[in-house]
DNA sequence: ACCTGAACACCGTTCAAGT
DNA sequence: ACCTGAACACCGTTCAAGT
């Protein structure tokens, strides 16, 4: 799974790998899905546990967003997993870290709802975008190449067209993935403690 | 597309569907991801046009909103299409009118940027979660029931260890989607205006 | 230049037959 | 109770052969 992904991942190569049939598998699991999720589940439960830290609560929601975004980073197939509705349990764990440390915060109860869920899909998005553009890049040249080329083709649109696009584009091309996280994560939490 | 989905269109129910054969669609799209992410960008040219309008600037990016929201949920697997990395041009186009909107808005430049993903990540990822929700309860009875359920099997978790997730499950019952979607467009709009 | 449709190289999943 | 692995029912994509 972590060696060549999601689709690397089939029940034959499994089956040849643990040097068994494949519809051995199925004695063990109900279908390709609940394999996946058993494999997030296992994974976040680790990353949570290790993330949710730091000397104020809001630092410990900034830390638990970048341990998820590290953990994608590090095994993209972890996000499609996580990103899939309804959530999965091992999805309700982050938001279940993310709620408490937002309660402690001062979070007004009316709007833990709609700002927990905020942050999550937050999260999630920014994490899988993360994570496959990486992947993209590592396919095509390095990094900056790709960010390079797609900063051009910005700049290269209609002005009046795509005039926020364009003004964006020298953003996109200097901008560190997990700085701009982090701003990301400090937004919704202002907007957070200001909707009281 | 419509009518059954992703998976139900295959090129061998296309070809025919347009009388032919499965090998000529080829020599008008290179594959099927080119084919999906074309029919998505003209759905999405219509919604934006549509949909960018109120009598202000935050008027005009709670419509924004909710016209994706409500096209992705008349046709879930247009959400699929907008939520690939990197980005394609149709969700380009909903950045590019959120852009210009905050941007007229006041938002500081500064925060357009990690606003406007903020943004975006948000739509698409409550768009997509609502439409398989929905998806899933027409299969399984109604709305209601669905919700039911989900709301008991939280309210049956650990007290200590869903501290949080229990604490919400009244609100996952009652709530409205609309509603809530709106308010979390709201919350993160005032994020990126206090952000000044 | 475009179409045809069999063939290729796969999938996840099932199931009769074994141990 | 668990394993085996051929078979089933599909996919997207290619390509020699046609028009």
């Amino acid at each position: 799974l972590d060696a060549d992904g999601e689709t690397g991942l089939t029940f034959r190569t499994l089956a040849a790998r643990l040097d068994t049939g494949a519809g051995a598998i199925y004695h063990h699991v109900a279908n390709k899905s609940e394999l996946l999720l058993t494999a997030a589940l296992q994974v976040v439960t680790v990353v949570v546990n290790e993330s949710d830290r730091g000397d104020t609560d809001r630092e410990a929601i900034v830390s638990l967003a970048l341990g998820i975004f590290d953990a994608v980073d590090a095994r993209p197939w972890l996000g499609t997993q996580l990103a899939r509705a309804p959530w999965p349990e091992a999805t309700m764990l982050v938001v279940e870290r993310l709620g408490r440390r937002a309660s402690a915060l001062g979070v007004p109860s009316a709007t833990q709802f709609v700002g927990v869920s905020t942050l999550a899909y937050y999260i999630l998005g920014a994490a899988n975008q993360n994570a496959i553009n990486r992947g993209l890049s590592t396919d095509l040249g390095d990094r900056q190449d790709f960010l390079d080329e797609m900063s051009a083709q910005w700049e290269a649109l209609d002005p009046v067209e795509h005039a926020f696009t364009r003004s964006i584009a020298g953003q996109m091309r200097e901008h560190d993935d997990r700085e701009v996280f982090s701003a990301g994560i400090d937004l919704i939490l202002g907007g957070m403690l200001s909707a009281a």
